[in-house]
Order: C-alpha cells, then sequence, then structure tokens
DNA sequence: CGCACCGTTGATTAAACTCAACCTATGTGG
DNA sequence: CCACATAGGTTGAGTTTAATCAACGGTGCG
C-alpha cells in the first residue's frame, strides 16, 4: 500500500510546490520528510497545537477547519493529493490555527520548519511559488467571505455541490469523489444540518441532483448554476 | 503637503515590509517606485482591472472590497500607512480581484511589478516577510470567514467596533480614528443598511456606544466584548 | 432651489434556526 | 445473541432574525 520510493518518484512533484526545487533539493527533502499515516477520522492536529513542520499530501483528503462559537466546526478548505498546508502557522511561527483531520485514509509527508526555512531562502524560486500559493488560497478565502456574506443558504449550498465536483471529480457513476456528512456540508457553508438536509430533499425533488446516502450526483449543472448566482 | 523626501527617509520605512531590505535596494526602491495622491472618494482600481504594481499606502485609509450579487460591495479589508496591497494580482499575475477606493486623501507610492520581482529574488528575507504579510492576512480571511459564518449580525457589528478602535486607534475625544457611512458599515459585516442602523442606536440606548453623526466612541467595552463573544 | 445622498423609522415578509421527536445503521459489552 | 448506546439522517412546528419595502427628514452642493 504504502509504496514509499521517495519524493523524486513521487507522481505529485511535478505539479505541486516543489517541482521548483533543483534535484539536488528535491534529494535533500526525501531526507528530512516524516511520513505519515492518517486512518480516515483521525485528527492530525487541533487548532492552538504547536506543529513542527508543513504537510505535503500524497494520497487521501483531508478537511481544515476552525472552531468558532461553542466548539462549532468551521470547514475552511480540503486539501488532497499534491496540496500542502501547515505552512501558515511554521511560517508566522505561531500555533495552527486550524484543526486537520482525515475524511480519508491520508498519505502525508511532514517537512520540519527549519528545512522549509532553508530551502526557501537558497531558492528563490521556490519562495515565490509558495508566495503564489499564499496568495491563492488568500483569493480564494475573500470570494468565500463574499459568499456567505451576501448569498442564501441554498445558493450557497448549491455553489458548494459545484465547487466540490470541480475540485474532486466524479466516480464512474457520476457521483462526487468525496463523501461529506451533512453535518460537514452545513459546516462548509455556514448553516444549520436541517437545512441543508431541507434545501438537498428540495433540490432532489426537482431534479437537480440525485442522493444515494452521502454520496451525491449532479444531475443538472446548469439549473444548480442559475441557482447559485455565480460559478 | 506633500514632504517626498524618498524611501529612505520614509517614517514607516522600519515598520513596513520594505524594512528587510538592504540601503541599495531602498534605494532601488526609491528610484522606480511612483508617487499617487488619491482624494477622498476616489477610486484607485476596479475589480478586473489590469494593476501594474503594488502600492505602499504612506498616509490616509483606502477600502478594499469585492463587488458581490448585483453589484453589492463586500468589504474585505482596511489599509492604512505602511500597508501594502495589490501583490496578490501582481504575485499571480492576475486581473485585480477587488476595487480599491480612499476613504480619506491617500498618498500612495505604486512599485511597478517587475521591480518588485527582482526584489523578491534577490533579496530572500524580504521574500519571507512578503510571505509573512500573506500569511498574516489569510489567518484574518479565515477568523473573518467563521465569523460571517457563525456569529449574529448584532454580535460582528459589536465585533468591527473593537476591531475598527484596535486598527486606527482613537482621537483626542475618544471617537474611532475612522469615519464610515452606515454602509459601509454594513458592507462589513455582510448585513443591510437599516440593521446597521438599528442595532447601532441598541448599543447606543443601552449606553454601549456614543454616536455623532459617523463619528463612534466606545463607551462600555467590556459589555461589548462580551455581545461579540470573542476578541 | 432642487437634486442626491445619507440616515432613520415602521410595517411586513421571508429565511433560517431551534427544538423535539423519531428512524436507521452500526458497533459494543454483557 | 441480545440489549443498548451512538451517530447520522429526517421531518414537523414554532420562533427568531434579519431582509425588504416604503416613507420621510436632514444636509450639502452645484
Amino acid at each position: 500500500m504504502i509504496e514509499e520510493s521517495g519524493c523524486k518518484s513521487c507522481a505529485l512533484l511535478f505539479k505541486n510546490v516543489f517541482r521548483k526545487l533543483s534535484s539536488d533539493q528535491v534529494e535533500y527533502l526525501d531526507s528530512v520528510r516524516n511520513c505519515i499515516i492518517l486512518k480516515k477520522g483521525k485528527v492530525l492536529y487541533e487548532e492552538g497545537n504547536r506543529i513542527t513542520g508543513i504537510y505535503c499530501i500524497k494520497s487521501g483528503v483531508v478537511k481544515i477547519y476552525k472552531t468558532g462559537i461553542e466548539g462549532k466546526e468551521q470547514i475552511i478548505k480540503f486539501a488532497k493529493g499534491g496540496d500542502i498546508f501547515g505552512y501558515r502557522s511554521v511560517i508566522n511561527n505561531e500555533p495552527a490555527c486550524t484543526g486537520v483531520t482525515a475524511l480519508e485514509d491520508t498519505l502525508l509527508c511532514q517537512i520540519p520548519s527549519s528545512d522549509l526555512f532553508k530551502l526557501l531562502r537558497e531558492n528563490a524560486d521556490f519562495a515565490l511559488e509558495m508566495l503564489h500559493i499564499a496568495c491563492k488560497e488568500l483569493d480564494e478565502s475573500n470570494r468565500f467571505i463574499t459568499d456567505i456574506a451576501q448569498k442564501s443558504v441554498k445558493e450557497r449550498l448549491a455553489e458548494i455541490l459545484l465547487h466540490l465536483k470541480n475540485e474532486f471529480g466524479v466516480n464512474n457513476e457520476d457521483m462526487i469523489n468525496l463523501t461529506l456528512t451533512r453535518e460537514e456540508l452545513a459546516n462548509i457553508i455556514g448553516t444549520a444540518t436541517e437545512s441543508v438536509i431541507r434545501l438537498l430533499s428540495e433540490f432532489k425533488t426537482e431534479g437537480l441532483i440525485e442522493i444515494h446516502g452521502r454520496k451525491i450526483k449532479i444531475k443538472n449543472e446548469s439549473k444548480l448554476k442559475k441557482i447559485c448566482n455565480s460559478y
């Protein structure tokens, strides 16, 4: 299962932030990283923990969330194969401002902070690429603010379904390749679980989606797009 | 009014991102920057515009906002003396994802993109500092998401008043040093203008704040903090 | 003067939350 | 193997919150 052949032969190397590293640097990365297997449902770290490096996902999916009023979870984003996370806390040398939990069995590598800084200092292209990623996330967060502040729950749910399809794709039955509980869906768009349930069944009644347990298939994408008012 | 003595003698140089530059680099910065005076109410750029460099504020305040449903403005943040903005679009080489308008007469410098990249490439400390700033903003945006998603309008208004006091300070009469219209306040917290008006007068009735036109004084900070459930 | 913008208030409506009950599947310990 | 607990899902009723619509007053400016 864990064919740990090293970063050099990692299929994701050429797509992710580390593609800017020299081959010597990739070898260095290989020598300092730690591999972690995180079983579905397991917590990698909690908000407020000190973390000692950034994480890079080889396979699987995690949710990244903040804990708000009375412990209510607010999902900020997901990370999947090739994505890095945890860099905000490392760069700013602060405790984690989010918690991370696996949604599927997940294989990840940790790169210790000091080694990350070493690489950032000796490779300007790599540093620029990191900056790139941070700016991209910033953009996404700002869009999200606008959406939550201005759209109705219904519009947001339609949008998040389209977004999940886009980000995770579909399986051979056209089902979105990420299964979330109703509560998790609610914790993305910032609403109550019951509201998600009611709206999902409304979408289903209108023939926009198909539901099989936690698997969702989008049947009428253009109508969903009309509902969400953007995308 | 515009004592343009150059970056080297800019009082803000030692507080902002450029403090990591060498003195040669500061001189270079000085030679490539463009100075802009932006009168109160004037638009610097609109969402979707191509911008040719990043901006650094010498004095004044601008609001940075996205345009959402039916043109409704969503204020993402403010920028004041020493702050930089516009770097997201420059770094990612994309059209501006926000608009910028002066809330007061504002003096700013523009640093052309190519010169920014030159400095980022030749000075790792500077690049790290930029990364730092981006990560800090990312953190703020994520907190904001959680707030908007989970808090009531009342809680959010209380919070933003405390936040504005913190960020802009108060004048000799204890009034918050930033004057916004009721609509602008609504466009920060994502609500209707009328709701802001009603809640402000409620806070006033309860003796939490004092209102003189657009000037607001916080009279009972601890009670406001209780209302906003954090801070 | 008259227009435009801002602020305010009241009445009404609509959206979404909360609470409560109940059902199902799954897993656990006796 | 059964009894029970737990977690997730669903539905209905009632309530709360906040948006919308409408009217109106004040202020400043060309």
